[in-house]
DNA sequence: TATACCAGTTTGTCCTAGACAAATGTAATT
DNA sequence: AATTACATTTGTCTAGGACAAACTGGTATA
């Protein structure tokens, strides 16, 4: 017979690989009828290959705003059309190198990724490096893989260039003395920390001295390492999955606990319709809004 | 009365700081009778600060080998005794420069750091950086993280830094174009990717075309990196909490659905004990095995 | 001395089904 | 166009039971 060997998946391994908590998938497969998986010999569900992938279409629609009432019922064929309709909209090369980037990488030309990286940077310099490369390559292979087009491996290994060529870049810049000093951080749950770098980047050229403490500090931690460095800032990312109400509680919890000379600056996709903020949070929208910010930080360290 | 702000914690924050899971919290409450929190208005977990710091303690002292029965039901008074004498055994500079590197990084003097590893780099080369500063200094790291000594944020500073030096490390070696090609990666759940970086860096310096495909790879897009990258080596990690069962049922399945000319060699603190493995699993206990283990794949391409 | 095997215990993770608040959508009102 | 009020959707929590995998410690074998 020589049956392939159905890979099945543990329900921890989906949750883990989704990202979709193991509730959410228990309750998913009581009111929409999907995933279904199968049972093993202790009555413990077994996930096939293809609802692993279907998820995982499910979840890159959910983050481009659909609800999961509307697509976790749907046919293979409506989800597979929504799918490519997201596709659609993609093929939008702000600057042309950036696709052919992507491409090469596609193609196994590893080896051929980050010089080109690289010699982008040279020739754009930071600012327009960060925005018109590194978020839409970024933006772009978050496209293409939620569509099917790229494997994981080639996005880990895009990532990793990337955050490569943006760490190097920003240790070459050396800030003056008398720069503000930035911390840099996520919260405990978010695991991206490429935002991070871009920022850092931008602040480095505008004269700031960062420290980048990488991604998951603890509150308490954060209160910790504010008191040993002493930085006039604290920039916060958050990607899109955050849920807002724990998110307001951190900020909140952040702005009770620092010293108040210490500004808060929060960036990131998942601040995108933010209200209500304690007074010394500062939310930045967009990558570009950096540099202003920057400037009145220097001037106020300055006098 | 100007309370201080009493924190509270939910299930989930707790479950993703200490990390331990949400079930495993209840279900030693129910055993142990720790931690039982507070309860909220819908009846759900709120758990104190102090419950949340005996809870990292105790997460530290199962890290060391202690089992939850031992421990979770002790007395404060026993707890604190346990923990001071984890802290004791642990002041063991392995090589004096390596201690001065984590005390400067303790202090707050985060610019030092850096610089030190690259000059430690120049001096020692490759192997001897990774055997005796890399890897003695990412243990003492852990280990007084695990005894409170260390906060986690310098930990992160240090790890940072190390990445970066190995990283540069990596990219300064060119291998020869006859190099046998080597992939790197960890399973998923595995998020350590430090060892990753001290092995690739002494399979370069081995003579190896390494490609260091980051943690957290799913199986079927390893098997896919590999059709694309067709390596001759695929190297993997495992830290120490990984289970054994998950662990075998990986390799395996690895090892059926990689061509036969793959070989696949494993190494991590995870491996240790393993026995019975397919024929062409090498298990690499020792980060200095790995350079006869290179030679004989360099032969084996060249013949 | 080391290793293999066996029974007993410990321990993490999964199960079910119900509940509810926070987030979101929709309609009516200013 | 912006508020407000109401209805629906959605994620996460709860309870206690169950069971396999991992570990412990003892005994027998190479």
């Amino acid at each position: 017979m020589n049956m392939p060997p159905v890979t099945q998946y543990t329900i921890d391994e989906v949750s883990r690989d989704i990202g979709i908590g193991k509730d959410t998938l228990r309750v998913w497969e009581r009111r929409y009828g999907f995933p279904v998986p199968g049972r093993g010999p202790q009555g413990e569900r077994v996930y096939s290959r293809d609802q692993v992938k279907r998820l995982r279409i499910i979840s890159r629609l959910l983050d481009r705003g659909y609800r999961p009432g509307k697509v976790v019922s749907l046919s293979d064929e409506q989800l597979q059309e929504l799918a490519l309709q997201q596709q659609l909209g993609q093929v939008n090369f702000d600057h042309p190198r950036v696709g052919q980037l992507l491409l090469s990488a596609q193609a196994g030309e590893n080896a051929q990724v980050e010089p080109q990286l690289r010699s982008l940077y040279r020739e754009l310099g930071p600012q327009r490096f960060v925005t018109e490369v590194a978020a839409p390559l970024l933006d772009m292979t978050g496209r293409a893989w939620a569509a099917g087009q790229l494997s994981i491996f080639v996005e880990h290994l895009v990532t990793d260039h990337l955050s490569r060529v943006l760490h190097d870049a920003c240790h070459q810049i050396q800030p003056p003395e008398d720069g503000p000093r930035v911390l840099l951080t996520t919260m405990p749950g978010e695991r991206h920390g490429m935002g991070l770098l871009m920022v850092e980047l931008m602040l480095r050229e505008g004269g700031a001295r960062t420290v980048n403490l990488g991604v998951e500090m603890p509150v308490d931690e954060l209160i910790l390492a504010c008191k040993s460095l002493q930085p006039e800032v604290v920039a916060l990312s958050f990607s899109a999955l955050q849920k807002r109400s724990l998110l307001m509680a951190a900020l909140r919890e952040i702005s009770s606990k620092l010293p108040a000379s210490v500004q808060i600056l929060v960036g990131g996709e998942g601040v995108s319709r933010l209200r209500m903020l304690p007074g010394r949070v500062t939310v930045v929208r967009q990558l570009d809004a950096i540099a202003p910010v920057v400037a009145a930080l220097h001037d106020r360290v300055r006098h």
